[in-house]
DNA sequence: CGGCGCGTTAACCGCCCTGTAACCTCATTC
DNA sequence: GAATGAGGTTACAGGGCGGTTAACGCGCCG
């Protein structure tokens, strides 16, 4: 699949240096050279990867990383820095401050397209297969199993439970559920969430006796957690 | 947890120079200065992460790389080269042959900390959490704990609670309040953040030994602020 | 063509969150 | 100390929200 980068770089020489390189790459390029509205795009194209000039005219890159890790759906994305800054404490701060890599000017376009790769490397890594609470999901083969049990899952419920899992205890709002599972450019009313969620309750959580793994959190969303213990501090019992 | 870092450095002012620092950063050191035997130590270590120069006059960090790649309890170990090769093709081969990130020599310390510190940190956990006063606000999960319990509470009291605990100590009207909480268009009246300020206290500051956390300033709004002593200016000043 | 499974929507129900009115308390002012 | 007004507290009605069911449409396959 290929991957979606966004640029935010005011020098134009710099910006179209990097946009010939990434589209050569075969990445799909969405740029800004200005700061201002650098959030927004992001929260439009959904890049797999941020590339963010730290000193920008009209805007501080630091800021701009800052709301990006506070976004709920770009909090994930990661962020590698380009600043002509060498000095130690930049570096630092640019690390600290989250993100994932720190390439100083002037450098080799070669690379930052091997840090670049390293991103996508490093990120895909992770085990082909979630398990929490006695449910088994297999991203390979496709299969879910409940304590050892093969379950039959349809496509749209296997990518949903796919995505709760993935991020266990956190909470998602219909929205973004609608965003991941079903696409950004869809036309569904967003109860349709709601009729998956049972479909999938009925499936995962069987047995009454069983925990409860998918928490309604009223005004906000749906969270996949396997808990010993009670409810969201949203919904637990008075 | 304390993290295993094994050093593979010939250079032994370096060497000693980054022991240090690795030491006084709490991490758990354990070092060649050859290259000979460094894969077996590392089998030997199980190190969490691996600093490798690349130069090394026994054999070549290139292909201790290559061999901790191809060993499978190795494999997925982090990597960072150490080098003084600054040339661009160097640079690539060791990203690409597996490195997780690259540091040439010279390079600041604390930027080796920093780079080693992102290796560690799983991408899952940009902790979006507020605490202060015994009050912790998760903004992924919707959860609030009070001293470890968790607490029950509504959407809008979460938003509310949520947005105060993001400026501890800012006095906001309630004007400010219902903008930021219930929207820009609403049309509800502004005692209504009366009610909610009075939900959380007694959510919050359950037992009347605790101190409070809610600050009413009469004639402006509200504030939230742990404080240990007593009243703000407006109050402090009768 | 007919059956089936999947995806989606509409509709109903019950709960509890929400917002307001009303009353009370306390501080400030003269 | 009375008047005034701001904030604290209580109670309640209405509706928003989520659970659940049923039905419709569509594509697939024999």
């Amino acid at each position: 699949m290929t991957k979606r980068i966004v640029l935010i770089e005011d020098d134009a020489d710099l910006f179209a240096l990097l946009k010939y390189n990434l589209e050569r790459e075969g990445f799909q390029f969405t740029g800004s050279q200005t700061g201002r509205g650098a959030i927004d795009l992001c929260r439009r194209v959904r890049p797999d990867l941020i590339l963010l000039d730290i000193m920008l005219p009209d805007s501080d890159g630091l800021d701009i990383c800052k709301g990006i890790r506070n976004d709920a759906e770009l909090s994930q994305t990661p962020i590698i820095f380009l600043t002509a800054r060498a000095s130690e404490t930049d570096r630092i701060v640019g690390l600290e401050l989250g993100a994932n890599d720190y390439v100083v000017k002037p450098f080799f376009v070669r690379e930052l397209i091997a840090r670049i790769k390293l991103q996508f490397r490093t990120q895909s890594t992770p085990s082909r297969v979630l398990k929490a609470g006695g449910v088994e999901l297999d991203r390979s083969s496709c299969q879910v199993k409940l304590s050892g049990e093969n379950l039959a899952l349809t496509a749209t419920e296997f990518r949903l439970l796919e995505f709760l899992m993935s991020r266990p205890g956190v909470v998602f709002s219909r929205e973004q559920l609608l965003n991941a599972v079903w696409g950004q450019d869809r036309a569904i009313t967003d109860r349709t969430v709601d009729v998956y969620i049972l479909r999938l309750r009925q499936k995962i959580e069987q047995d009454a006796s069983a925990p409860r793994l998918i928490h309604s959190v009223r005004g906000f969303g749906y969270s996949f957690e396997p808990r010993n213990q009670e409810a969201s501090a949203l919904q637990a019992a008075s």
